[in-house]
DNA sequence: TAGGGTTTATTTAGTCCTGAACAAAGGACG
DNA sequence: CGTCCTTTGTTCAGGACTAAATAAACCCTA
C-alpha cells in the first residue's frame, strides 16, 4: 500500500531556473520565500546550480535596511528544451531556453492516423531541431490529448488521436537519441502553469482548458494529481447530458460533446448561425460582432461549463482556477453564462472561488511540453523514470566545463 | 507557494500499530512489504516503537525456507482512545484500544441545536470517560458533518447542524483536559479505512458515504486529500438537477437533496410508499419486502448516484470506491439502479472501476473519529496541530514505565 | 559436513529537507 | 563614531527516508 511520503515533486531546482527565468535575477532569500523552502536549503541548492554553471551571482542589489543582497541571473547558453504539441491533424514544437522562454516556434501538418505518423513525427521533429541553438539541448517533451501510462515509458492512449498503446515514448528516444519525455498535454500545461505562470502562487489550483477538448489538471499539495492510472482531470466526459450527443469516448452526453470545439461549430450550423462550410473563427466572428445567436451558444456552453465546474470545485476544493486554451479567445462571450452558474452552483461558503483566464498564445500548448523537460531533471522520484537522469546528466555534462570556478 | 515535498501525512508508525491491531503479529519484513517502506526504515520505525513500549518482541515463527521471521505484536495496555460522532440529534461514542478495535460504545440523544450544546456535549462525553478502562487515554476525535477550519483548532461549520464557527476543539480540550482532534466525518471515515480497512491495499481510493449526507474523502497518493481550505469531497452539493429540491446548503438540486435519506422519504411519502409517519426504516422495509414502489426509489436514487460518480472518477482517478454510510443496509436495491448508470457512464478504459460495499456499523463513524487520535501522534508534519504532540506526549510518558528494557 | 539459496534484519552512507544558531553586511539614530 | 536593528546568507544538527551491503538464521542438496 505504501504510506509513502507522497509523491514529491521535488520541482525546487527547476522551480528556481523557472521563476529567475519568468521574473528575471532575484536573490536567495526572495527565492526561498517565493518558492516556499527554507533559507538554508536555497543556499544548498543554488550552490548545486552554480558549481554547474546554470547559475550565476550578479552584482549586489541597493540594501532593503539589511545585508544588500546578491543577486543569482541564469545562464543563458546552459540549455535549451524542445516541445512538442501533437494534434490529430498537425504538430506544433517550439524550442525554449533554460527560462523557459519560447526562442523559436514551428507548426507543420500532420495525419495522426497515417500509418507513418511515427516515422513522420520523428522526421518533423528532427528537421525542426536541426535548425536550433548552440546549447545544449536538454530533451524533448511531448504533451498528447490523452492518457500516458507512465511518463518515461510513453505509450499513448488518446481518443482524440485514434491511437491505442502507441510507444510514442519508445519510437522518438530511439530515433532521436535524445530524452524524450511523454506526458497528457493538459498536464504539462499545469507544469508550465506551475514554473511560469500563476500557479507559482498557489499550492492548490486548478488548469481547465477550453478548446478542441475540454481538459483540466489539479496540483494538490504542490503537487500534481495524476490519480491511480495517470487518467485525472478528464473532465471533458463528466457525464452531463442524458442521451445528449455522441462522444469521441463512445459515450453520450459527455461534457466534452456539448462543449468542445466541433459540438460548437455543429450547433452553430445547425441553428444557421454561420454556414456548412464555416468553423469555429466564423462563429467567434459572429459573436464579437454582437450577433445574439452566436453569443447565446457560447452562453449557453458557459453556463453548463460553470455549472459543471461547481460540482469540480466541491469535489477538489482547489483556490484558483486557471482557464487556458483556444477557446478562451471567446471568453468574453463564454463568460456571460459562465459566471453566474458558477457563483450560483457553488456552495455559499465558496462563491469567491478566484477564476483567472491567462491569456493564451498559438504556443503555449508546445511550451508546456517543453517545461516537461526543464522540470523533470530535478525530479527526486523518478516520475519521469530513466529520462530525468538523461536529462541530468546532459546538463551538467556539457554546463560544467564553463562553470567550476572553484 | 511551497513546491514543498507534498502533504506527507507520515502515518507510518500509526500505521504499524494498526495493521498488527487488524491482522496480528506480523514480522519486520511483513510490515515493510505491506506499508511500502524500506526494510530498513521498518526497523528503525519498530526499535522507536517498542523502547516505547508500543510494541514487544514475541516468538519466532517457522521459517519459510530463509531466515525465521522475528514476530512483533501489540502492548494492548499502551493506549486507547475515544470517539465521537457528532449529529444533528444524538452523538455516538466508542472506546479503541491502540489497536483500532471497539471496546466499548454509547449513543446519547443530544440537540445540536441547543444554545447549551458545548455543554450538553462535553458532560456526555465526561460521563462516557468515567466509564473507561485503565490504560492511558491518548485523547479524544470528533468528527463532524461539516468542515473543520483546521484539524487542530477545530471551528466547525455544518449546514447539517446549524453550526457556524463553532469553537468545538478549543471548548472540549479545556473542558476535559485531553487532547482533542476534530475533523469532517467522512475524513474521519477514510482515515480509519486506510489504516484498518481496504484502504491499506491501496494508494489511490475515495470513500464514499451515502446516509444522511452525502459524501466523499478522497485518499491520493497515500495522503489525504484535503484541499485548500478543508472543503474537499463535498460531492453531496454537486448541483445534477436545474430547479430541483431545496438542499440544506441553501442552494437548488445538489445530489444531496435528492438523495439523501431526507430525500429518500419524502419522496416516498409523496408517492405513497410509506407513511406521513414513517421513516427510512419503513422504506427499506418495504423495498426488503418487493415493493416496487421502494425499490424504484432506491434504483432512481442508485442511478444519479451512479451517473455522478463516474464524472467524479474521470475527474480523480481513484482504483477503488469504497462505499460506507448508513444507506448501505439498502446497498441490494440501491445496486440495481447504480451499477449500469456508473459503468455506461465511465469512459470504455474505466468501465472496471473496483467498487466495494463494507459492512457497515453503528458506530463506524465514531470509529473513525477515534482513529484520528491513533493516526496523530506520528504525523510529522503538524496536520493537527499541538494536539499531535499532545497525544505523542501521554502516549510514551505513559507507556515507557513498563518498556526500556534496554 | 560443506556449500548454496532464501528470507529476515541491521548497518552504513547518502539525499532532501528543516529549524536554530550564527555570521555578514548594510542603514538609522544616538 | 558606536550601537541597535534589519535583512541576507551560511553552517550545523537532525529527522525521515532510501539503496546497497552485510549479517543472521534457516532450508536443502551434494
Amino acid at each position: 500500500m505504501a504510506i509513502r511520503p507522497a509523491a514529491r515533486t521535488d520541482v525546487n531546482r527547476s522551480a528556481i531556473l523557472a521563476h529567475l527565468g519568468a521574473s528575471g535575477p532575484a536573490s536567495r532569500a526572495d527565492l526561498a520565500r517565493v518558492l516556499g523552502v527554507s533559507p538554508a536549503l536555497m543556499t544548498q541548492l543554488t550552490k548545486d546550480l552554480i558549481a554547474d554553471g546554470l547559475l550565476v551571482e550578479l552584482e549586489h542589489s541597493p540594501s532593503q535596511g539589511g545585508r544588500p543582497a546578491r543577486m543569482l541571473g541564469l545562464v543563458a547558453t546552459a540549455g535549451r528544451a524542445i516541445g512538442v504539441k501533437v494534434a490529430a491533424d498537425h504538430v506544433a514544437f517550439v524550442e525554449v531556453g533554460i527560462a523557459g522562454a519560447v526562442l523559436r516556434s514551428a507548426s507543420e501538418p500532420f495525419d495522426a492516423a497515417a500509418s507513418t505518423m511515427l516515422t513522420d513525427l520523428s522526421l518533423l521533429l528532427r528537421r525542426f531541431i536541426s535548425g536550433g541553438g548552440k546549447a545544449p539541448l536538454l530533451g524533448v517533451g511531448v504533451g498528447v490529448p490523452g492518457s500516458v501510462d507512465q511518463q518515461g515509458s510513453g505509450l499513448v492512449d488518446s481518443a482524440q488521436l485514434g491511437w491505442s498503446q502507441v510507444p510514442i515514448g519508445a519510437t522518438l528516444r530511439r530515433e532521436l537519441d535524445l530524452p524524450v519525455i511523454v506526458e497528457n498535454n493538459v498536464n504539462a500545461l499545469a507544469m508550465a502553469e506551475r514554473l511560469y505562470g500563476l500557479g507559482r502562487q498557489y499550492d492548490n489550483f486548478m488548469v481547465l482548458t477550453i478548446g478542441t477538448g475540454v481538459g483540466a489538471c489539479f496540483v494538490v499539495d504542490g503537487a500534481m494529481l495524476r490519480g491511480h492510472s495517470g487518467g485525472s482531470g478528464e473532465i471533458g466526459h463528466i457525464p452531463v447530458e442524458i442521451d445528449g450527443p455522441l462522444c469521441t469516448c463512445g459515450n453520450h452526453g459527455c461534457l466534452e460533446a456539448i462543449i468542445g470545439e466541433a459540438a460548437l461549430v455543429r450547433t452553430a450550423r445547425d441553428r444557421g448561425v454561420i454556414g456548412e462550410e464555416s468553423g469555429m473563427a466564423a462563429l467567434r466572428r459572429a459573436a464579437d460582432a454582437g450577433d445574439e445567436a452566436a453569443t447565446a451558444i457560447f452562453g449557453e456552453a458557459g453556463h453548463l461549463l460553470g455549472r459543471t465546474l461547481a460540482g469540480i470545485v466541491h469535489v477538489v476544493d482547489p483556490e484558483i482556477v486557471i482557464v487556458l486554451g483556444e477557446g478562451t479567445a471567446s471568453w468574453a462571450h463564454w463568460s456571460y453564462g459562465f459566471e453566474p452558474a458558477l457563483r450560483s452552483a457553488l456552495m455559499p461558503s465558496r462563491r469567491g472561488l478566484a477564476v483567472a483566464v491567462e491569456t493564451w498564445q498559438d504556443e503555449s500548448w508546445a511550451q508546456g511540453a517543453a517545461s516537461l523537460v526543464l522540470a523533470t531533471p530535478f525530479d527526486s522520484e523518478d516520475v519521469a523514470g530513466d529520462q530525468g537522469r538523461l536529462v541530468r546528466e546532459r546538463l551538467v555534462e556539457q554546463a560544467s566545463p564553463q562553470g567550476d570556478n572553484g
